[in-house]
DNA sequence: CAGTGGTCTAGACCACAGT
DNA sequence: CTGTGGTCTAGACCACTGC
């Protein structure tokens, strides 16, 4: 008698709670950045047990609300989502304005962007990889992995594999920034005129490693999209694998209808 | 100490029990359709409390491999993930094939393929879909709405707006089935030439209704997606929104690299 | 060290499905 | 009715963070 159990108003007591963070959030009450109170204040402040503030506060991560960390405390996730425009995004007009796809993008956006290289070097190519370059597996390739930024929050990982033939005569692609245009405008350059991208995307839970890249909550969803540069050759030059935290982004594709 | 917690071998234990399911699945020794032994027996056989077999369980419809159904049980979800094929999906080809777009889909990844009208008729039009038809909110529109089923298990729910104006001319959008190539092939013949469709992907964790209509466990993510088609005078003559469990599906998009 | 989130238990009661 | 999943409690201990 003491446990009321669900029968709080219909739903449980757990979304209630969630419920009701969530409106302090969208109302500003808990503005972006600020730390949700903790657990123990919230088993005090709604007089339940630990276990239910806990499966609230799961929800508002699901929802990609707020984002947790480990002995210091959950708080309240900023921006909306970006979003990525495909027939836009990689127009040859945006490298003749001297920037790379995702400044292009948050530009439009309106949104403080930064890209973090974090490794440019060579690798033995990945099972997938291989694969979709038609490289024997274990060949030698390009990597080239970026973390990207939006107002100083980490969103996307995006790691680039070039075929060793084709990147050991652009030295610029081992830069950390490959110049105007990005790495796209210089396999251009090269000879490698692009005639079409194709984009996979899947969407699937966060691995330990990507929760972390990210800081995103466990069990949070991401999308990943694996996309491929064909050059007029019909030649795969280029592979990127993106993880994209889910709840950041809209992707827009445009579709012609004549075939 | 009779709680040896989080020191099972590095790694929680709810963990451990999710891997050793996950295991049991892919082998097979657990098939598609099968179920999942119950909470107690699982609590027996692993020797742990409830709220431990319950968050084992959880990981595994987060990955998408079990569906749950209340009173009933939990069973293993078949079929690997359908693929959608963007530039391919809606060629006029497909029409004069005589197929609409979802069965040429699944023709290709012989899977069988079930479409199941839930609704026909007219609508006001909710504020989102107003605004993408540029119709003043509340209008009437006709709204088809239909659940796809790939093996007989719900995958995907669709419903598609349709300005009145339009749609009274057309008889045939008020079928349960509207013809060879569907309701695009109808709306060419009405004379709204398609120049193109514009698809918006965004990902976020499942409603409640959402939930039981394409029979998934609470929490799972799906894709939406909101396609608008845009006929040769600039004008949007439908809207589609596509709810997606997203496990089961990879999205391909082949984007032209000329401008 | 104290404070935070993360995992676990043991036992209770509720809600839904099928006999 | 029994058996299934769903919610909740009270209290315990572990692990990470920062003073």
């Amino acid at each position: 008698m003491e446990n009321p159990t669900t029968t709080d108003g219909g739903r449980p007591r757990y979304l209630r709670i969630a419920q009701d963070l969530k409106l302090q959030i969208h109302t500003g009450e808990l503005p972006a950045g600020a730390r949700v109170p903790s657990e123990s204040e919230l088993i005090e402040r709604y007089g339940v047990a630990q276990g239910t503030v806990r499966k609230a506060v799961t929800e508002l991560r699901a929802v990609g609300l707020v984002e947790t960390h480990h002995g210091k405390g959950t708080f309240v996730r900023s921006r909306p989502p970006v979003r990525r425009k495909s027939s836009d995004r990689f127009r040859r007009s945006h490298r003749a304005a001297g920037k790379a796809a995702y400044l292009a993008e948050s530009d439009q956006a309106g949104v403080e962007a930064e890209v973090r290289v974090r490794f440019v070097g060579s690798l033995d190519a990945p099972e997938d990889i291989a694969r979709r370059l038609c490289l024997p597996r274990g060949t030698k390739v390009l990597a080239r992995r970026r973390l990207y930024l939006s107002d100083g929050t980490p969103t996307e990982e995006a790691t680039s594999y070039i075929p060793w033939d084709i990147a050991k005569e652009t030295p610029e692609l081992f830069a950390e920034n490959p110049g105007p245009g990005g790495i796209y405008a210089r396999l251009e350059e090269r000879g490698h005129q692009l005639a079409e991208y194709i984009e996979e995307i899947s969407v699937r839970v966060a691995t330990k490693e990507e929760t972390s890249a990210l800081s995103m909550g466990t069990g949070s969803p991401v999308i990943q999209l694996v996309r491929e540069a064909v050059d007029k050759s019909g030649r795969t030059v280029e592979v990127c694998d993106t993880i994209m935290s889910a709840s950041q982004f809209v992707l827009e594709y445009r579709i012609s209808a004549d075939d």
